[in-house]
RNA sequence: GGCCCCAUCGUAUAGCGGCCUAGUACGCCGCCCUCUCACGGCGGUAACGCGGGUUCGAAUCCCGCUGGGGUCACCA
């Protein structure tokens, strides 16, 4: 028996590997920056990267009703700020521009025209009422959709809906009897059996080109060998591919890009992050003090990894390792816990002086120092920054980690935790410790002295306990339970200050009693 | 409902037939360090959804079930 090869009609995808490798990251700018989009991003970005290929970023702006100058601004900022640089596309440029769709509509007439013209189209008048009211009078379930019911219309028919006035939308026409596969990067061979896939419109009766057509023609366009995405477009890829048939057959591009499905990045509960909560807010947790380096770090975890015993890692290490082939396709769950905790690991490796620099926003956004920080201002950020660098998961706590530093001693407020752990003898070892610190000489203010005068008085001289003896020093510097280490902030703050702080508290202590 | 995807500790993952009495990290608990809190160190808790196969041997391969998710727009 002869079996007949299929192999001509079979679609001819990308065998682009190395330097050849052309991947894009294509978000409408519809709403904030989501997680998991800038975690396609990262991953298109990452693969081009370890590859040697080249990344491709393009905006998918065809949707005027839906998108924003505003969210196309916070998108570009994004990835800048997270280190994402492409090679071509927005604001760079490149070969295949121009890169926003709302700027291609010509290109897309043209090549609807040429697929129209080649059979791959058709019309389409019925509107989305008509396909429900035939779908119910022929005992058909809804869900079912679109029925295919324009391909045969004849030109009379054609020809009495343009006499009501009506335009007709543009159709893709669904091989029929065609199973569509593809083996994906992440999942491995995927089948749509044949009748799975119905006719979708591509134009719209105004002569606007849907994401339908735009995307595929794109990426044809584009020469993208690798299409990374994520995995809600999924059942779109039987007809995507039905349609870069259609553009390889009139001559488009030359194969099909191969495509791989990231996993969901999912919230609390199981389901999909949703836009709406604020873990998946890219600028809230900017805000919120994730650095760059904390936050690639832990989208990378989420669907791959890079050891099985190590989880912190850098940029550049990411780019070595990374491969999609290893991408696993189960769906992750934000962890905000985790991320926090990764995020201080990578802020605990930054060099003192760049975690000094990135504290500056954080305190002038916390309104602890002014925009236009004075040089005292940036001293004291300077002395405390290794005081508090390891104490912190995110950037913004900063914040209320040193703005005792920075204020007057008028101003310090007293928390009630804090005035809780405050035992009996206080007040004497606050007196005690007041005297002691008077003897220091000014030119000797520092943190060896202080805490040298402070131990022999205390420790050595009343026995008392360290809790004891310097909890309550550390509510009259701070107001707080916790803060950076003691003498150390007293050394910042200098011995008038630290002097007047502990008369300040001792009069506290004094009328509450 | 049709079609598709997914399935290891609470979470993220390692594991790609024997190295697994299942490793690592976060979380949680305990201890140590210690002027508070962190950092750091040590230890503990906790998982292969179920049922059939295949195999000398299965977390790993196959089938079924169950469970979860996605998608069925003139949005992207």
């Amino acid at each position: 028996m002869v079996v007949m090869s299929t192999s001509d009609s079979a679609p001819k995808f990308s065998t682009a590997t190395g330097s050849d490798v052309r991947v894009r990251f294509c978000p409408s700018p519809t709403g904030t920056p989501h997680v998991g989009m800038v975690r396609t991003a990262l991953f298109n970005w990452a693969y081009a990267r370890h590859t040697g290929g080249t990344f491709v970023f393009r905006i998918e702006d065809t949707d005027a009703a839906r998108d924003s100058e505003e969210s196309y601004g916070q998108i570009l900022e994004s990835m800048r700020w997270l280190g994402l640089d492409w090679d071509e596309g927005i604001d760079v440029g490149g070969p295949h521009g121009p890169y926003r769709q709302s700027q291609r509509g010509d290109i897309y007439a043209d090549v609807a025209k040429r697929l129209l013209e080649a059979g791959y189209l058709y019309e389409s008048f019925s509107t989305a009422e008509e396909i429900d009211a035939r779908n119910e009078a022929a005992g058909r379930p809804k869900q079912l959709g679109y029925d295919n019911y324009d391909r045969t219309l004849t030109d009379e028919q054609k020809a009495a809906f343009r006499a009501e006035g009506r335009e007709p939308a543009l159709r893709f026409r669904i091989p029929d009897d065609l199973d569509l596969s593809f083996d994906d990067l992440v999942r491995g061979e995927i089948s749509f059996p044949a009748g799975s896939t119905i006719d979708y419109v591509v134009v719209r009766p105004n002569g606007a080109a849907l994401y339908t057509l735009t995307n595929p023609v794109d990426d044809a366009l584009m020469g993208v060998t690798h299409v990374l995405r994520g995995e809600d477009l999924l059942s779109s890829t039987p007809r995507q591919i039905a349609m870069h048939n259609a553009l390889v057959e009139i001559g488009l591009e030359t194969a099909i890009p191969r495509f791989g499905h990231l996993p969901y990045v999912m919230g609390e509960g199981n389901k999909k992050l949703s836009k709406r909560d604020p873990e998946s807010n890219l600028l809230h947790h900017r805000a919120r003090g994730f650095i760059p380096e904390g936050l690639i770090n832990y989208l990378s975890l989420l669907g791959w990894s890079i050891a099985a015993d190590r989880d912190i890692f850098s940029v550049d290490e990411l780019v070595a390792a990374f491969d999609v082939e290893d991408v696993n396709p189960n769906p992750a769950r934000f962890d905000q816990k985790k991320a926090d905790s990764i995020n201080g690991d990578q802020i605990r490796l930054l060099a003192e002086a760049d975690f000094t620099e990135r504290m500056v926003p954080y305190l002038v956004d916390g309104g602890v120092i002014g925009e236009e920080p004075s040089a005292e201002e940036l001293e004291i950020v300077r002395a405390a920054a290794p005081l508090v660098q390891s104490r912190v998961a995110v950037m913004s706590e900063v914040v209320g980690l040193t703005e005792f530093l920075f204020a007057k001693s008028e101003d310090i407020v007293y928390e009630d935790d804090a005035l809780k752990t405050l035992k009996d003898g206080s007040l004497e070892a606050l007196k005690a410790g007041r005297a002691a610190l008077e003897g220091v000489e000014a030119s000797a203010w520092n943190t060896e002295a202080i805490q040298g005068a402070l131990q022999d008085a205390l420790i050595d001289g009343l026995g008392l306990k360290p809790r004891i003896a310097f909890g309550s020093l550390r509510v009259a510097a701070s107001g707080k339970r916790i803060s950076p280490p003691l003498f150390e902030s007293f050394e910042i703050l200098g011995k008038s200050e630290t002097l007047a702080r502990l008369d300040r508290f001792a009069t506290f202590l004094e009328h509450r009693e």
